[in-house]
DNA sequence: GTCAACCCGATTTTCGAAAATATCCTGTTT
DNA sequence: AAACAGGATATTTTCGAAAATCGGGTTGAC
């Protein structure tokens, strides 16, 4: 079951329809809701204690975003997994983020470097081996992502890093998911090192291949532990 | 003012919403609703005669495409311009469109090798010089897009294909933008043939090269043409 | 038994009223 | 004049009722 309350309007969300989108998009990552599950609007409704319209706005934007799929006059639904689809979105985020990468470190100034020095010392204040519970690992997952951000920040490309985010997000999916079904977190935070240490020498070529290494390490990882299983999920 | 009459429900259309965002789509990417403009919800209420819902939820989508901007408490307008914005959605066009060509070319079989052909045939039998109607200037940019879509349709990634319908669509409309002010359409076909040919010898790095320039070409024209009169669009 | 037509409950989609919020105007104070 | 308060107007946002559509089940004709 997803995540606890009524939503609310907060300063950085100012309409349901925003904050029911967030929530959504971190019950359908963290795989709250599950992959392919049908998102009722009067199950969300009495869930999240809001109306319909902020609801299908929500939703709307998460099917641009590829979390949801629409499939009109028959609802919404949790998009679904696939090994096919776990391969094209690490295989287009590693093109997307060495892209960003090769933009970024040639930019990347002071506070450039000092964002990304900071955000790899909060990621290595957790180990995600040590402490499986759940909240620790939601604190990881999100500091996880601020790194690999961090990297690519200093793009000067909004657009580029739009594409990344949707990347990042998709591919994110499909390693908790892993987690959820047993598949044990990796300790990871020596390649986070070196990849860092790359990045701030402005070694490019070196950073591309470490951060393409880096994923489909997890890649390959995730379709061991759950690449059978992903059929399961056809709800 | 953008397109006519009232919205309804087709076969492919089957929601009032998506029958909305693909008008808004059109209006918005032929600059009928020039950039920066206020979407006031009455206003397009009685302009297209669908109630809010669907309008909303068809502007929620468009901004998620980044062809619209919303600013939560204070209503859409359509995404303004900026050289800025121009030179970044170019850059990541050309990145994306090469990458996606690298994965379509080798993967080209003979049905894709025909649809090839048939939309460079199409887009051949019309002259965007010559006849800089408006309704011609539309069929030439479907059969544009069309052409430039069969290049990479033989990529595998959906994921890619996505980001490349996106980056496509918002370069485009700086395009329209420059011809809707005055900007003579060149005659680019010898470069389209080019272009085809070489991607159907499998000639890869010629085909990003060709690829590259070709939409470099048109980015020059366009900041030439209108670089300094995108200023004016702060409505 | 198969197929089509029909109906019924479940669900999505759409609508406009009502609530919430922003914006503009006007008058008042300093 | 500038700054501010109060209130009227414009606009967005949200809501639940109503309409449209889907899916499953039943009936009846062949």
């Amino acid at each position: 079951m997803p995540s606890g309350s009524r939503l609310q309007k907060t300063e950085s969300l100012r309409t349901l329809s925003a904050a029911a989108a967030t929530r959504l998009r971190a019950d359908i990552l963290s795989c709250a809701l599950p992959p392919g599950e049908r998102l009722r609007l009067d199950a969300l409704k009495t869930q999240y204690g809001v109306g319909y319209s902020p609801l299908r706005e929500a939703l709307v934007q998460l099917a641009a975003e590829g979390l949801v799929e629409l499939e009109e006059q028959r609802g919404f639904r949790v998009a679904p997994v696939s090994a096919d689809d776990l391969t094209d979105v690490t295989r287009t985020r590693i093109s997307i983020e060495t892209l960003a990468l090769r933009e970024a470190l040639p930019a990347g100034d002071d506070a450039w470097e000092a964002s990304v020095v900071q955000s790899f010392h909060l990621l290595s204040r957790i180990d995600p081996v040590e402490a499986p519970r759940r909240g620790v690992n939601v604190e990881w997952s999100k500091r996880h992502r601020e790194f690999h951000y961090a990297l690519v920040a200093a793009c000067k490309s909004p657009l580029l890093k739009r594409f990344w985010a949707q990347a990042y997000d998709r591919a994110e999916r499909y390693r908790r998911l892993a987690v959820t079904y047993g598949s044990k977190p990796r300790d990871n935070l020596k390649e986070h090192e070196k990849l860092m240490k790359v990045a701030l020498d402005r070694d490019v070529e070196k950073a591309c291949t470490l951060c393409s290494e880096h994923i489909m390490k997890t890649h390959r990882i995730i379709l061991y532990d759950i690449g059978k299983k992903l059929s399961i999920f056809r709800s």
